[in-house]
DNA sequence: CATACATTTGAACAAATGTGCAAGTGTTTG
DNA sequence: CAAACACTTGCACATTTGTTCAAATGTATG
């Protein structure tokens, strides 16, 4: 009745087989598992969803975003170039003024989710 | 015609000040802004992001979601504690074993919301 | 074309964070 | 009650990350 000889800390062995199966199957695409987590990580950090919200009304120059967030210039456009490479935001050039926006709605509807979840 | 001298770098000048006015309102209420950074940061790294995918369709004991997401048992419960505490998710004792389950379904709403964000 | 200005970028640094090991806790079981 | 086991926790370490300063870029304008 005995079986080999288990590993001292649970690590090999499985206890639901079918359990575990079925959570690998939600995590199977690791590259859209790492971006998800990508674009979590963007709206988690103070100033970079302090600088997404702004954005939800209307375009923000660079130096308006700065001020809106109580933050600097340098700072903001530090975090909007990670924001933009992840295309959680656009812009748009006119003479030397740079307006941002949000570049997709499902980032507002994940937000107003979260948002939910922390007024309960 | 000259204002004042202006300051070298865009700092304390505003451009929009309703535009700025109107994004300061919608992260006026910085406990709530930093809530909701929080729970983005959490889902926000990939071996959490994959705890909480795995829990999405039934609990799972340590043991198993460290098999599930392939780390160890340790890093898990690590994380495991960072997510309880913010209560994305709960638990369940049962003898020796813990069975943790998401505690919130606006979680999983929000996460389908990115999902989908990444889809296209 | 020189100056002013909005924005970007690079470098440097402190602070935060994820991981793994080893030891500790608590529960079952022979 | 001792051994086995699932899980948690403290510590240490390497890595990542956010911020700031200073310099660079690019655009308008007198």
């Amino acid at each position: 009745m005995k079986k080999e000889k288990k590993a001292p800390v649970c690590e090999v062995e499985i206890v639901d087989e079918k359990k575990v199966a079925q959570a690998q199957k939600k995590i199977a695409d690791t590259d859209q598992v790492l971006e998800m987590a990508e674009i979590f990580k963007l709206l988690g950090e103070p100033t970079r969803l302090k600088i997404v919200l702004s954005l939800i009304n209307s375009e923000l120059c660079v130096c308006d975003l700065a001020a809106a967030v109580d933050s600097n210039v340098s700072t903001v456009s530090h975090q909007l170039r990670l924001l933009r490479n992840a295309r959680l935001v656009k812009y748009r050039k006119d003479g030397k003024m740079v307006f941002y926006s949000i570049d997709d709605k499902h980032i507002n509807d994940a937000i107003e989710k979260i948002k939910e979840h922390t007024e309960e």
